[in-house]
DNA sequence: CGCAATCTTGAATCATTTCAACATAAGTGG
DNA sequence: CCACTTATGTTGAAATGATTCAAGATTGCG
């Protein structure tokens, strides 16, 4: 659990990207209203549903997944401490996907009318949530990629390259190590892939010695490996720090 | 081709959003500096370049592709007329993919500092403009669930109900037929198949008498038939007046 | 008209799924 | 704290959807 300032991880995001005036800051803070726990398991979000505050993840682990008639569902986001998981929710006003919780979570609510506000007074604010969404879209187009190009094998390893590295960002992760509270299931459903199949190729990650995932734990034996198995170029995630 | 103003199929994409002020459309107007052509196959804009202004695209069909290095690609969104194809490139300063036109194209230059403009003096405008951005990467989302969840048959469908769609917001449309200038092969890459595949598949929505497509022309004789098939859902496209 | 690009088809192969059984871990109540 | 129960993970064997390879047909372009 992190310290108790809710924006800690979100300005963490943030300052890796670009620079934020004390004023900015400032005003990131009193859009704020409410915090609230949301429990393992729990959709909060349901698809379709009329949106009037954006939220704030400040601790645990979302996803975004939309569900087929035949049983089947595909993650297309995991979110992490310091992302907001439904920004987009600002100006679509409803969401195409839901979202559930997949460990108990912290959230924060910032209401769509302050975010308008920060539109009408802090531009430059204003464009960093919306590179926010942008970042969101990057890394979808990569997820395409794996699910349009890459193998069951490339695609795992792809998956445990992006999270550790945006884990990282935020202070989540050392170089080789980070929690990651998701079933072989739930990793199914991001990659696109059966339980099955994911165990068979966990398994194979281990027996090549890239990395391990074992008891909500990721463990990274060779980085560089698993980095060219997956062809992972953090390119996407913008980790830079310039005038946005 | 359409008619001459550089902007009309932009507005009809936004109008299908949201209401639009005189003052506004003025706005969007003098953000525009220069029309340029763009000829078929033509990588117009290469992954990690830097970028200066957005473009927006008011004749031809444009892709957005990532390759592996295998020669492995994977489009990950196709854009018609009215569609803003690096938007994104305002926030994100370079883009994570490549963008190459699939047709002989026109598109209009918006240079970023008069989108800095823009997002200080007309924050809904601006707002409109992230709302766009929101909308690829809701296509995105989709996009991952058919990669992810639906075989090549629910794919294939559920691509062609889609664009039928926004050809249709567009005008570029009839109920049961448009124009889609692609190969084969540019098919495969957006559904992650192979051309051989398609091709397979493209005869089994024949055979069922769903739709047919051939010499760069959709035609839908059962587009019910199909949409189920696909399970395509048009509301992660948006298309409701409502104030964003 | 002729050549190159695109599309089609069949047969063999391969990656992933399905099904089914079992093993292990985690959570709950006595 | 153990016993029970359910959720999660593992393995093997058979089935399947998509790929690969190779050849031929069709279309479109210069």
């Amino acid at each position: 659990m992190r310290a108790d300032d809710p924006i800690a991880s979100l300005l963490l995001n943030l300052t890796a990207r670009d620079e934020l005036s004390d004023d900015e800051i400032a005003a990131l803070r009193r859009a704020l209203v409410s915090t609230k726990a949301v429990s393992a398991d729990e959709v909060f979000i349901h698809e379709g549903e009329e949106l009037t505050a954006s939220t704030l993840l400040t601790d645990g682990v979302v996803c975004r997944f939309k569900d087929l008639r035949d049983g089947g569902r595909q993650i297309s986001a995991l979110h992490i401490a310091g992302d907001f998981v439904d920004l987009h929710g600002f100006s679509l006003k409803r969401l195409d996907h839901s979202l559930m919780a997949l460990t108990p979570c912290r959230v924060v609510l910032v209401p769509h009318e302050r975010l308008v506000r920060i539109t009408e007074r802090h531009p430059h604010l204003a464009r960093l949530l919306w590179f926010l969404t942008n970042l969101d879209a990057a890394m979808h187009r990569e997820w395409e990629l794996s699910l349009g190009r890459r193998d069951a094998l490339e695609r795992a390893a792809h998956l445990f390259c992006e999270i550790g590295t945006r884990m990282q960002v935020v202070g989540l992760a050392d170089n080789d190590s980070y929690n990651f509270p998701l079933t072989q299931q739930e990793v199914a459903e991001c990659l696109g892939l059966t339980t099955v199949h994911v165990s068979r190729t966990l398994r194979e990650l281990r027996g090549r010695e890239l990395m391990d995932f074992r008891a909500k734990r990721v463990t990274i034996f060779d980085r560089k490996g698993l980095e060219e198995l997956a062809e992972f170029n953090p390119a996407y995630l913008y980790i830079e720090r310039r005038a946005r």
